[in-house]
DNA sequence: TACCTGATGCAACTCAGTCACATCAGATGT
DNA sequence: ACATCTGATGTGACTGAGTTGCATCAGGTA
C-alpha cells in the first residue's frame, strides 16, 4: 500500500489537468506535471504510457465492457439487442464525478491535435471491439461494423449530451435516447437509397 | 524547377517505404531516411509536417475531394445520393500506381501503433468531412452522421479488396460494391431492431 | 537487527521536432 | 561576363518526450 503518499496515479492526473487547464496541453511539459504531483518524470512515465495517456487513462478497460455487454445478452438476442447491450453496459461504467471531468477535459481536448487523434485512436479501438465481439456471435461482418459504428455514434453523441446537461439523469439514458434517434434516422436515410423491397441495384450519382 | 537533385518528396518517401520495410517504422530514425535520400534531418522536416505524414502525404487533399463530390451532386440529390457520389470521387482519385504502394504500406502499417493512429485519425478526418458536407446540404445531422459512418466504411474495405485482388478492376468498383453490400447489411440489422413500418416521432434525449 | 520488496529518484541517454543563420545553385538583368 | 536575387538546402544548437540502469528509501517480514 501506499508507502509513500498515496494515489500517485491520481495525484498527477489532477496536476496535469490543472496545468492543461492553465497553459494548454502543448505548452506543459511532463516535468512540470511530475513537478506538481511532487514526482519526477520517471515515475510519471512508469504510470503512464506516455503523456496524452494520462488524460485517457482506464480507456483500455472500456474495450472489455463492451465486449462482455454483447456476450452477456440473452442467448438469442438479436444483432441489434447485442449492439444496444454492449453499449449500455459500457455506458454504465460512468459515474456523475465523470461529467465533471469531461466538463474540463473537453476544451482542453478541442484544443490539442494530439490529444484529439488520441480520443479519436480510443473511439476507433471501442468500435472495433464492439464490432469483432459482435462476429464472435457468428453475426454477419457488415452488419457487424454497420451496428459498431451506430451503436458508438449513439454513445459519443449521448456522452456528450449527458455532459452538456445538468439534470440527474444517467449516461445510459442520453445513449439509448441516442440510439433510438440514430435508428430512426439511419432507417430513414436507407429508405431514401432503396426504396424497393428487395435490396437491388444503386443508381449511382455520376459526376 | 530542380535546381539540386528533383523530386525531393518522393525521394524522401522511397528512402522511407525502404527502411521502414526494412527495419520497421519505429527502428528508423529520421535522420537515417535524410540520409538515404541524400538529404538533412531539416529538409525532412521542411516537407513533412512529422515522421509519420511521410507515410500519409497528400491524405489532406481527399477532405476537398469528398466535400466536392458532395457538393457537385445534382441539386435534387437524395442525401444517399450525395454520399454516394462523395465517396465516388474521393475513389476517383487513386491511380494504379496507389495499389501498389498499399501493398507495401499495408504490412508497415500494421505492425507500428503509431501509424496506425495517424491512419486513423485519417479516416476520422474524412468522415467528418464527409458529414459536414452533408449537413451544409441541410441534411439531417443524424442522417449525415450515420450516412457518413457507412459511405466511408465502404471506401475502407472497398480499399482493402482492390489492393487485395490484382485485376484490372477500378477502386470505385469496388468501394461501389461494397456501398451496396453495406446498405444491404445495416437495413437487415435495423429491421430486426424496427419490425414497425413508420418510423415517425422521434424523441430526442431530454435536455 | 538483518533482509526483502516494491515504489521512487537520479543521471545520462536517444530521438523527434524547431529555429536562426549560413550557403549554394540557378535564374535574371545589365 | 558579372552582380544580384531567390528559394531550396545545410549546420549546429536547442527543447522536450520517452528510456534505461542503478541507487535509494519506506515499510513489511524473519
Amino acid at each position: 500500500m501506499g508507502r509513500w503518499e498515496p494515489d500517485a496515479r491520481g495525484r498527477l492526473l489532477r496536476a496535469a489537468l490543472e496545468l492543461f487547464a492553465e497553459h494548454g496541453y502543448e505548452a506543459t511539459t511532463t516535468a512540470q506535471i511530475a513537478d506538481r504531483a511532487g514526482l519526477t518524470k520517471t515515475t510519471l512515465f512508469r504510470l503512464f504510457a506516455d503523456k496524452r495517456e494520462i488524460v485517457f487513462q482506464g480507456q483500455g478497460e472500456l474495450l472489455a465492457l463492451v465486449t462482455r455487454g454483447v456476450d452477456e445478452a440473452l442467448n438469442d438476442a438479436s444483432a441489434w439487442d447485442r449492439m444496444v447491450n454492449g453499449v449500455l453496459v459500457l455506458s454504465g461504467a460512468h459515474a456523475h464525478e465523470h461529467r465533471t471531468t469531461g466538463r474540463i477535459l473537453d476544451p482542453i481536448l478541442a484544443r490539442s491535435p494530439e490529444l484529439n487523434e488520441r480520443a479519436v485512436f480510443k473511439r476507433s479501438a471501442i468500435t472495433s471491439a464492439l464490432e469483432g465481439s459482435l462476429i464472435g456471435h457468428g453475426i454477419d461482418r457488415w452488419q457487424a461494423g454497420a451496428l459498431a459504428d451506430l451503436g458508438i455514434r449513439a454513445y459519443y453523441s449521448g456522452y456528450d449530451l449527458w455532459v452538456a446537461v445538468d439534470d440527474s439523469s444517467t449516461l445510459a439514458d442520453h445513449v439509448l435516447a441516442q440510439i433510438t434517434v440514430l435508428r430512426g434516422a439511419a432507417a430513414q436515410a436507407l429508405e431514401a437509397a432503396a426504396p424497393q423491397p428487395h435490396p437491388a441495384g444503386v443508381r449511382s450519382a455520376d459526376g
